[in-house]
Order: C-alpha cells, then structure tokens, then sequence
DNA sequence: GGATATTTCCTAACTATATTAGGTTGGGTT
DNA sequence: AACCCAACCTAATATAGTTAGGAAATATCC
C-alpha cells in the first residue's frame, strides 16, 4: 500500500463515479484496508483532494505541452483542444476536481494550476498579439475551451446531437477570434478586424431578484 | 416555515460558503428548527439541491431574457453577457450549482435547463448564422461565457489582474466570431472570414498516461 | 545478529451528517 | 365537539471522517 496507488484508486472512483462517489471508505474498502490506514498516506480527505488537483493539473500540464510540440498558432491550438478534450472524455472526474478551489488552496495546488497557466500562455505567444494582449486573449481562449468541455461533460448541451461538429466548429471560432485579435485603443494585430469594434458596452445594472432572502 | 424559506435560506448558505458549506443541519440550524422537521417541505437534502437548481435556472433564464429585449445581435449579446456576470458575482454559490448535473436528473431540472438553452438560442437568431449552425454557434457562445465566469469564479485566473478588461475582450472575441460565423462547406454568413479556414483538424491521438490505475 | 526505530496496519471511540419512525400540538374544518 | 392535518418534536440508525493508541512487520544501525 503505497501514496500512489491510494490517489490511483481515487482516481479511478473518480472518473467512474464522480465526486459524491469518492469516499475515504470507499478507496480503503477497495484497497482492502481499513478507512484510518489510508491516513498514514494521505493527510485526510482533503489531502487526497489535494492530491488529485496537482495530479490533474500536471495531467494537463504536460499533455498541453505534448501536443503543441512542433506547431504553432492555429495548428498548435487545434491539438491541443484535441487533446484536452480527449483528457476530459478519459478522466472526467480528474478534470473536474481541477475546476474549483484554485485560490485559497495549498501552495502546491498554487503552483500546478500555474505551471498549467504558462504552458497555455507559451502556446498564444505564436500569434501577432500585443504583449499586454497575450493574458487576455489567454484567458479568453482557455476560458471557451474550458467552458464547452465543462458543459460537455455535465450534459449540459441536452441532446447530444452533433457534439463533434460544434467542437470543431468552437475551435474554429477560437482561432478565428484570436487571429483577429485586437487591443481596445486602435488596430494592433496583423489583419483588420471584420467588422470594426462596435460600441462599448454600457455597464448595464442588473438585479438580483429575491434571490437568496 | 415554508419551503421558499427552506430554499431562500440555503441559497443565502451556498452563496455565502459555498458547496460543503450547505448542510442541512446549518439550514435548521439557522432557521431555529431541528434537522428532522425540513423533510416536511423539501424531499431531504437531494430535494433541496434539486430546488435550487432549478431556482438558478429560472434566475438565469429570466435575467437573459430580460437583458436581451429590445436588442439584437452584439447589442444583446453584450448586455446578456454583462447581465450574467452578475449573477454570478451575486450568486456564485447558485450558479456552481446549475452546471453539474443536468444530465440524469429530474424531469423539472432537465426542463429548467432546457428553458435556459432556447432562451440562449433566441438571442443567436438575430445573427446571419444558418439554422442548422445555430446550435453549434451557441454551444460556442455559451461556452465561452460560461468558460470565463467558471475560471473567474474559481479563482483560476491567478492574480486577478485587470480580470474586467479581460472580460471585455473576450466579448468582443465571441461577437468577432460570431459576425463571421462559417459553415464548414462554404461560406454562409454576410462577411467573410478573415483568414479563410484552415486545414481541418487530423485527429491526434492521445495517452491517458498512467493515470488511474 | 540482535536491539531499535520506523512503517503500516489495526481496533476503539468520537463527531457530524442525513434520514426514518413515530409522537405531540395547535389551528382550522365539518 | 370531534376531527384532521400541518409542522414541529424526540429517539434511533447508518455512514463518513477523524483521532488515539496499540501490534506486527520491516528496515536500520551498532
């Protein structure tokens, strides 16, 4: 019984079950142990958490990494939404515990969601984008890969008709926005945009209903 | 007490704590009753979840409509957009809530959900996207939106440095892409792209690593 | 090789949570 | 006045996580 094989245990239960699955008296009765041994591995339950986060954020790290090797731009950003889409249909539990708890989390969680952060950063770099451009442009392509796979995974588009053809079609999107990218004083980027920047928005006022009281 | 009561108090609960933070004991807790006498108004604690998922729903879905009437296109899109980081700054917990689990849960849920996704939809329409891209255009939007709210929310941005100029630019990303929405055979839309369609993706393979097991 | 230290597992016990069973009470109805 | 039922209660049970402390196996050191 060693700390690797208690996470990959977990793991698994993870991506089988889902969250409200992984109990620490699950992994030990699996494991055919007593639910207090497991401590004697993992600090707790949220030392396994712990775990699974950095182990899902090295995951993605170095399969990020792998996939953008040898391209660049578009090329390098299709493969890589290949290849993270492949990591969330394999481990859609790991890539989950991933999403939530990034800040107030332990400094290690800290430092492999960052490490995750850069390699997506490096991968932008390819495009004629301003500098100070770069972060936002990273957040918004991570953001709406992020967020299709997230809705994928949860079923969140209803039927499931033609789920590939939208990826590929949010890709596309993807790489079009961030081929025309443009920074909000004038035209920085190579091509012209194609259809100006229409009006800022207005901060528009929303009410919160009786939500909550 | 009354099941709205039940309700309002666990959202307050879950906005305020987030997830692990909402046990049906802090809710009797807090309301001066014993854990016991809740099964009176809602079904146990599935029950609850299941109401303020569909209370998060409703919400969502009342306040993109409401933020849409009366504009079209980017107009729209862009108070739609304004409107929803709203509410996930006044309701985080609420809206942690709503993504997870749509898939698999009750009828009411799937219906609250799929009010929300029409609603969404509606608001493409005005858009020269073909009827049949619609859906993947949507997909793209929502997801981008969604993506962006998740990652911020979560704190996955890192240093929260200038977060509102990245939300900015990735609305004005999703408007870009989608006024220059393509058709995978042809050219549909009014504009053209920007830079043609390049190469369609191969499918890349990849390894799951060690991961689980 | 034998004494010792460390690792790894165990049982026992405690806490919190969700949940069920069944009792009490008071307001409103016939 | 008798009744019903809505809304609360206490008591009891099951499961999870966790701590304390002990026993056995394994590694380490002289």
């Amino acid at each position: 019984m060693t700390r690797a094989k208690v996470v990959d245990r977990a793991t698994r239960i993870l991506d089988a079950g889902g969250p409200d699955a992984l109990t620490l008296s699950r992994v030990a009765r699996e494991l055919g142990v007593r639910p207090p041994s497991l401590f004697d591995h993992i600090e707790g339950l949220p030392g396994l958490l712990r775990a699974l986060r950095i182990r899902s954020f090295e995951a993605q790290t170095e399969l990020l990494r792998a996939a953008a090797v040898g391209r660049s731009e578009d090329d390098a950003l299709r493969a890589v939404a290949l290849a993270y889409r492949g990591f969330t249909t394999a481990h859609p539990g790991l890539y989950r515990i991933s999403v939530r708890t990034y800040v107030g989390d332990a400094p290690e969680v800290q430092r492999a969601a960052g490490a995750l952060l850069s390699a997506f950063l490096e991968i932008l770099r390819g495009y004629a984008i301003a500098e100070d451009e770069l972060v936002h442009a990273a957040r918004f392509a991570r953001g709406a890969l992020h967020g299709f796979l997230t809705l994928e995974a949860e079923g969140g588009f209803g039927l499931a008709t033609n789920v590939d053809a939208s990826f590929e079609r949010t890709v596309d999107a993807i790489c079009r926005a961030l081929g025309t990218w443009t920074s909000p004083i004038g035209g920085w980027s190579s091509a012209s945009t194609a259809r100006g920047r229409p009006s800022r928005p207005r901060r528009a006022r929303m009410r919160s209903a009786e939500l909550g009281r």
